[in-house]
DNA sequence: TGCCAGGCCCTCTTTAGGGCCTT
């Protein structure tokens, strides 16, 4: 895996479920995947300017307290696109963290040039006889000890990463493939259920 | 103030509805 292969694997923990509501990120964790291997690691809390709800207060665990000293959305995005750079990105149900990502960039007109993967899409194609695709079953699925708190980001971030490092793994073993490209995941990301197979033995007998 | 989404995927489908995922 060359450093172009390289990718962030990033989650928010948010006030709701749309940006297009008012919703803001109250925190965003990442880790940095190389060559199979988590080579570094970003976490903060952001201040959204309101209060958050109980129901988010008690879902992450994240405060109004603990967010009262965070410093703002804006201040915190800036080091996390630095943090991102030009790599592309994997999140699980990529489609709901990019668009908080997308939405607070725009608020601090930044923008990112890297493009998304969704573990959700990778593992109902890869692992189809998991009980369902939530990142908590999937952490059991694949045997991973959880020893965490589900719902912090950067805990998200690192059981993604490591979800998907297996899935990849499973997808090497089954089709004796060396390395599975980020446009593979893409493919594969937008490939019917039925054309899985065929789709992953093209590409391993094209090398 | 309070409203509260959206993309994917299946099926009893395509002139639609509902479950799964994310907070």
């Amino acid at each position: 895996m060359s450093m172009a292969d390289s990718v962030v694997v990033l989650d928010f923990e948010t006030t709701g479920l749309s940006p297009d509501m008012g919703d803001r990120a109250i925190e965003i964790g990442a880790v940095r995947l190389e060559n199979g291997e988590v080579v570094d690691h970003f976490q903060e809390l952001m201040n959204p300017g309101f209060r958050i709800s109980s129901f988010i207060e008690s879902y992450t665990g994240i405060t109004n307290a603990m967010l009262a000293g965070a410093a703002p959305c804006a201040e915190v995005m800036h080091r996390f696109a630095d943090f991102v750079g030009e790599q592309n990105m994997i999140a699980h149900n990529a489609s709901f963290d990019k668009r908080f990502l997308d939405a607070e960039l725009e608020a601090i007109s930044r923008s990112y040039v890297g493009e998304f993967s969704c573990s959700l899409l990778a593992s109902r194609r890869i692992f189809q006889d998991a009980p369902n695709h939530k990142l908590g079953t999937l952490v059991d699925y694949v045997n991973l000890s959880a020893e965490g708190t589900f719902h912090r980001a950067l805990y998200d971030a690192e059981m993604t990463a490591q979800v998907w490092m297996i899935m990849l793994s499973t997808i090497c073993e089954q089709y004796a493939m060396k390395e599975i490209p980020f446009s593979l995941v893409q493919k594969l990301n937008k490939t019917p259920k039925k054309s899985v197979h065929k789709l992953l033995s093209q590409s391993a007998s094209e090398g």
